[in-house]
DNA sequence: TTGAAAGCGTTACCAC
DNA sequence: GTGGTAACGCTTTCAA
């Protein structure tokens, strides 16, 4: 495995000369690079990274902490994340968060440059302090789907986006119209549930409805949850005839406990989902759209142009931008039929 | 942002001394350890991976070279790496390929040991001469859903799925079976689907039946590309009463047409899948099931094994270890209609 | 058992 | 322009 000192040999110069060749430095004779360059190629030389990487202070890598298993979306905004960094000569390092201790190891072992020059943390609430120590560090950091004090942040706007539905809702005339959204005490504070309850419940005051507590209902984001979560709310004397599921996921297990309990998509029960991941497409899901690709593609984006940035500027500037939500009506949802339905007042 | 000659110093021993508790050598006396540990608390020391993988000559990341875009089954072999490599030292540096160059440049670069000590290729047939240069960089390596000479393999019996799928079709007294499956000359020489296609062949014809040339399509794992072709498949004179897709996501682009063209699915026309991907059991889709999340599992702790073993030692014994398949009959499927169908004899 | 020193492959600073 | 040389932070060998 040649070294820069093999390529000095070869070419006759001196090691000096080669970095500056390897780097695009202007100071060097056009002669003396092309000997340079010939020697790089007959050797077959190719630079260490790591050595690189300890002598500038920098690897060259990007570290993307996410709940990969947690949500079904995380792989949409990582495919994001993914295509913006093709380009780039950054590699990325996958963080994988399954609870609560792992994002501790992970973001405590991140706050050095040493394993990535910067980070881009997905879906998961960091603590303030956290985050603090992050900036400290100096290590850019960017937030997709998730908020913090100073720091730039790719977000949307959950209650907005709980309002969407829910008016989506009463607009066609639904009373008793059930939620389902993870714990807002769950272990690892996801919020964007929380906050599209929040616009949930903004919306039916304002359609001077009650909220009733039978119809919230909590869990975390899996099929399963949906389907035992609607079985529950089906069996219930004064059932709701529509159901606002905060993901996509959750809301195709509502359909399955539909199917179960004899009910008809959407005659019977309107079902409304929240992300529109690729599956709701194929079942003709209403929801809101979240451009979780592009959620990923523009954090991508953002940690290359701080990392790019001279150091002192970095983090000077924390923008937030958030991203535009859709309500897709899909076949899922429908105006309550006159038979059933809540007979609340 | 302290050192180890920070830690030495604050501790009072010299650096090898650090580095020795650092790595658990059995030389320090106790008391001595115990100091340095101190130091390293009270200091908030973390040895830099860089400097550390530059001493040691390897760099504690293993490189997964994946198609994350082209197939939706990656994702979740993905997620089996990513389960496998969890309880690891190692850093998992994810290396995208959309199209053959890009797979030529990873694969260029990763032939050292210097940007990942291990390798996972997914799903990617990698030419004889690249997994030769790889061998002899010494970079362990371990293919999933792939194969090559000499090197460990985690691998489905694609020619044995395609059989099962057909055979089920066959069984169900289907005649007019379709087959829509990855053009053989695709790009990235993608094999699964041809293998798949050879079982159909091999089925047919031991079923005494005609392999129509008019009923063989091909196209990539694209949801759209099934749909097109179910409608044309759907428009024929003799249109098919079954179609093997060889992806699931192939599969319900067939149904969409079917449903398009006003068929009812198993009624009129039975579709069975490849790969029993996360929305499969959601439509009930039968198919053919790949432990994806499996082969990923397995690949990275054989990569684990083959990186913890003894230089010497390593790639001497590749291994092909084969995953089972299995039918998972669910709602697509049905004895074909008198009514419709084809009248071939 | 411990300390000192020699690398690992680069980059960057300093003379020439 | 170009060639030495000192870092970068760690592991490991060699003495002591």
């Amino acid at each position: 495995m040649p070294t820069i000192a093999d390529v000095a040999a070869s070419a006759g110069v001196g090691l000096g000369t080669v970095s500056r060749v390897l780097n695009g430095s202007p100071k060097v004779r056009a002669e003396t690079r092309a000997r340079v360059l010939d020697a790089i190629d007959t050797l077959g030389y190719r630079p260490n990274p790591l050595a690189r990487g300890l002598s500038l202070g920098r690897c060259q890598t990007v570290g993307v902490v996410v709940p990969f298993f947690t949500h079904a979306s995380a792989v949409e905004r990582l495919r994001g994340v993914v295509a913006a960094l093709d380009q780039s000569r950054y590699d990325l390092v996958l963080f994988n968060v399954e609870s609560p201790v792992h994002r501790e190891e992970h973001l405590g072992s991140l706050t050095r440059r040493d394993r990535a020059d910067g980070l881009l943390i997905m879906s998961l609430p960091t603590p303030a302090e956290e985050l603090e120590r992050l900036a400290v560090s100096g290590v850019p950091i960017v937030l997709v789907d998730a908020e913090g004090v100073g720091v730039t942040a790719v977000v949307t706007d959950d209650v907005a986006g709980g309002r969407m539905a829910t008016q989506h809702l009463v607009d066609l005339g639904h009373h008793a119209i059930a939620f389902l959204g993870d714990d807002p005490a769950n272990s690892f504070g996801f919020t964007s549930s929380t906050q599209r309850e929040l616009g949930y419940r903004a919306v039916l005051a304002e359609a001077g409805e009650e909220v009733r507590r039978d119809l919230v209902r909590h869990g975390p984001h899996e099929r399963e949850v949906g389907a035992q979560v609607g079985a529950e709310l089906f069996a219930l004397d004064d059932p709701p005839t529509a159901v606002f599921a905060s993901s996509d996921v959750q809301a195709t297990g509502i359909i399955a406990a539909a199917a179960h309990a004899g009910l008809r998509v959407p005659e019977d029960i309107s079902v409304i989902g929240f992300d529109d991941v690729e599956i709701s497409g194929y079942i003709g899901l209403t929801t809101v759209r979240q451009p979780l690709f592009d959620s990923g593609f523009l954090g991508g984006q953002l940690l290359l142009d701080a990392l790019a940035a001279p150091a002192p500027g970095r983090g000077d500037h924390p923008q937030v931008h958030p991203l535009e939500l859709e309500l897709v009506i899909r076949t899922t949802t429908a105006p309550p039929t006159s038979g059933r339905g809540s007979t609340r007042g």
